[in-house]
DNA sequence: TTCAAATAGTTCAACATTGAAATATTATCC
DNA sequence: GGATAATATTTCAATGTTGAACTATTTGAA
C-alpha cells in the first residue's frame, strides 16, 4: 500500500517507509489486541502494570516518562487501575508532591499471570521474520528513534 | 531501552524488536506532530484529507479501512472535518446506506499547501537512515504487516 | 530567609478510539 | 415476494490523549 504521491525518489522512499512503519506498528497492536493476552486492559494499563512489575514502585511522572504519556493521562490510567484494585497511591515523604504507585497483590498477580502469553504472542507475531531480520528491524528501529530523540534535545538545548 | 523481561532468547529478542519498532513509530508520530506541518489537524483527520486527495470523494467505510479506524470513529472525525468546512458529505444515490465524503475548495487548499511540507518533514525524518537502510526498514516491515494481515484473514476464513 | 522558578499532580475541554447496540437500507435465499 | 442476512452509519459509554490552566510543594538564588 504505498504513497499515492508523485515526488522525488528521496520523497517516496520516506514517505513509503513511513507508511509501512506506521501500519506495521497499527496492525500489530490490533493483532495483539485481538489475541486477548491483555485481558480487559488497554495498552496504557498494561504498559503501567508491566512498568511497575519490572521496576518496583514508580510515582506517576516516571511511568508517563515511560511509557510516553502526559502526566495528565498518567492521572486517569492510574486511577482506572487503581479502581479496579490493580494499584494503589502514596504520597511520597520525602518530597510530597510526588505520588509513588505500586501494584496490589491483585495488580501483581494478573501481571504475573499476563506477561508470559503476551509475550508468547509477540514471539509469534514476529516469527515471520528470521531472527537476523529481526535484529536488523530493531537496529533500524533504534537508530531512526534515538536520531530523532536526539534532535528533540537540540532543540531543547537552545531555549 | 531494552525489555527487562528473563527469558528465551527468542523472547527477549522479538520483545526488544517490538519495543523498538513501537517506540521508534510513537517518537516518529510525536516528531511529526512538533514539527507544526499538521496545522491544527489531528492524525486522523491528517489522514482522511490526504486520501480524499488522493483517492477523490470516498464513503465513510472506505475512509475508516484506509487509516485503520472504526466506523464509530470515522463519524467523529468526519463531524469535525465537516464543521471546519473541509469535507462535504452526500448520501449516495445509488445505495443510500452510504455517505460520500469529499473534499471542499478549502479542504483541498489546506491539504495542497499541507502536504508538501508535510512530505518534506518526513524525508528530513528519515534523513538518518540511508536509502538502502530505508528499503531495508519498509521492507521488513512490510514483510511482518501481511504476515499478521494473512493471519487475521486465515483466521477468518473458519467462521 | 524569603521570594521566584521549577516540579508533580490534578482538572478541564476537545477530540480520539473502540465495541456494542440501534437504525436504515440493500441483498439474498426460499 | 417476503423473511432474513448483510452492510453503512449513528449513537453511546468508557477510556484514552493532549495541552493548558491551576494547586501544592520544593528548590534555588538574592
Amino acid at each position: 500500500m504505498p504513497t499515492h504521491y508523485k515526488g522525488s525518489p528521496a520523497e517516496e522512499r520516506a514517505l513509503n517507509t513511513y507508511i509501512r512503519l506506521t501500519r506495521a506498528n497499527d496492525t500489530l497492536q490490533a493483532h495483539l489486541k485481538r489475541g486477548g493476552t491483555m485481558r480487559a486492559l488497554t495498552e496504557s494499563q498494561f504498559g503501567t502494570l508491566e512498568a511497575l512489575y519490572h521496576l518496583g514502585p514508580l510515582c506517576q511522572g516516571e511511568i508517563g516518562e515511560k511509557i510516553l504519556k502526559s502526566s495528565g493521562n498518567m492521572t486517569m490510567v492510574v486511577d482506572n487501575l487503581e479502581k479496579r484494585g490493580l494499584v494503589q497511591r502514596e504520597r511520597s515523604r520525602e518530597d510530597r508532591r510526588q505520588i509513588e504507585v505500586s501494584l496490589t497483590k491483585e495488580g501483581r498477580q494478573l501481571i504475573e499471570s499476563i506477561f508470559p502469553q503476551h509475550a508468547g504472542a509477540i514471539v509469534q507475531a514476529f516469527d515471520t521474520l528470521s531472527a537476523s531480520e529481526q535484529e536488523q528491524l530493531g537496529t533500524l528501529c533504534r537508530k531512526l528513534g534515538h536520531a530523532l530523540v536526539n534532535e528533540e534535545l537540540a532543540v531543547a538545548e537552545k531555549s
